[in-house]
DNA sequence: CGTTGGCAAACGCCCGGTCGTTTCTGTCCG
DNA sequence: CGGACAGAAACGACCGGGCGTTTGCCAACG
């Protein structure tokens, strides 16, 4: 039997052990545990537990930045169009890096060390990407919102990476099935909150924003 | 001037302190500065650090108890105005217990110690509740779901407990507001889920569940 | 025989929790 | 008025366990 070097195992075991008890709870002991080593012999691979989260993190942050990348050069399909593609690529995030994905979304804005201070960034930039994306489909009429963009930008974010508490793989069909959900939920919000329906009417005329700059 | 005992101030200390830092980064010392007193004279307020989770985390969990035994024993207003309330009721616990009710969501469904299982439960009561409410509007005809309640009964708690990531209290008129725009932009996604708009079409025909029973 | 990679043990730090001691305050007597 | 006393509350040194990290040693292998 063949004997890879143990790194992407180890990798793997920490992201499950973090996800399962949280990076403070997790010991290195456990991680070695999972792949049949003790606490000590984790070091031959491994330079710190830091660097076991940053490894687990990379991959789907890695993603998440593609998936903004393309979001922003995309400029010839409709907002509906873009957003669902948002939502799909995101659940398939979720999906295909699980669950390093969780373990991202668990810790991000909450970042303490210098080196995952780009992640807590491109957050930031994500939620500003979709901001921008609903102020646009408002812009060209696509849809009305009565509210702020920024409150719609945070709700769709909340669907999405609340995600982390319930959602499992299960299969590519499934999953896709589980994005248009979400996408419809989304969309159909966003046309709504215009104030067709008659219950909203004669709330929501917001005068001042309520969402503060900073978020 | 009057010498107050110092256990709520020591309460809302452990508060702020578990909502910046997390309860595993948080110390007594720490938390003890906040009030002027040193970790060893904590203990004469205190029994235990876990003593004062549950204390942060009690104020804001009955009230959501409460909130979920009013939102059982209404059956008189329409799926909509209940849900309404739901979200309304909920912001309003952000803001009344902020920073209490954030420790709140950072820990649920993932408390270890015994003494907190009754909170891991509510939760499990919390989404169920929703999820009834939800399937009540589809059975009523008040609206038409393509999608399973339970899908859209988590997009709708996401959107709120993700709340935690942004919102800040900005007094009782703007929350209300704020409440408005996140309650439009959930019973919108209701209406349209049943596939109204023109980008969903062919697309969201479920056959196969995609929340597992246990969720 | 050198390299690899495992183990056991130890180190050092942090932190929750304990405890003997001090300091302050207010009250009760003489 | 003033000294004795009691209780509250703060101090700060210390303990013990957990855990990240280091180190020394040894077995297997090419």
């Amino acid at each position: 039997m063949p004997r890879p070097s143990r790194w992407p195992d180890l990798v793997h075991a920490a992201g499950e052990e973090f996800r399962e008890r949280g990076y403070d709870n997790a010991t290195l002991e456990s991680i070695g545990a999972r792949v049949g080593i003790l606490k000590g012999s984790v070091y031959n691979y491994v330079g710190s537990k830091e660097e076991l989260l940053l490894a687990v993190v990379e991959q789907p942050a890695r993603a998440l930045l593609a998936e903004l990348d393309r979001l922003r050069a995309d400029t010839g399909s409709s907002v509906a169009m873009r957003l669902r593609e948002l939502v799909h690529t995101q659940v398939r995030i979720f999906a295909d890096y699980y669950p390093a994905a969780f373990v991202y979304l668990q810790h991000v804005g909450r970042f303490r060390s210098p080196a995952f201070a780009q992640f807590d960034d491109m957050d930031k930039d994500y939620i500003a990407a979709i901001e921008s994306l609903l102020a646009e489909g408002v812009r060209t009429g696509e849809f009305s919102l009565a509210g702020e963009p920024a409150v719609a930008a945070r709700a769709i974010v909340g669907m999405l990476d609340w995600m982390q508490h319930w959602f499992t793989p299960h299969g590519e069909e499934a999953d896709a099935r589980l994005a248009d959900q979400l996408f419809a939920l989304a969309l159909g919000g966003l046309h709504a909150a215009g104030g067709v329906h008659g219950v909203t009417k004669g709330i929501g005329r917001t005068a001042a924003p309520v969402v503060p700059p900073g978020g």
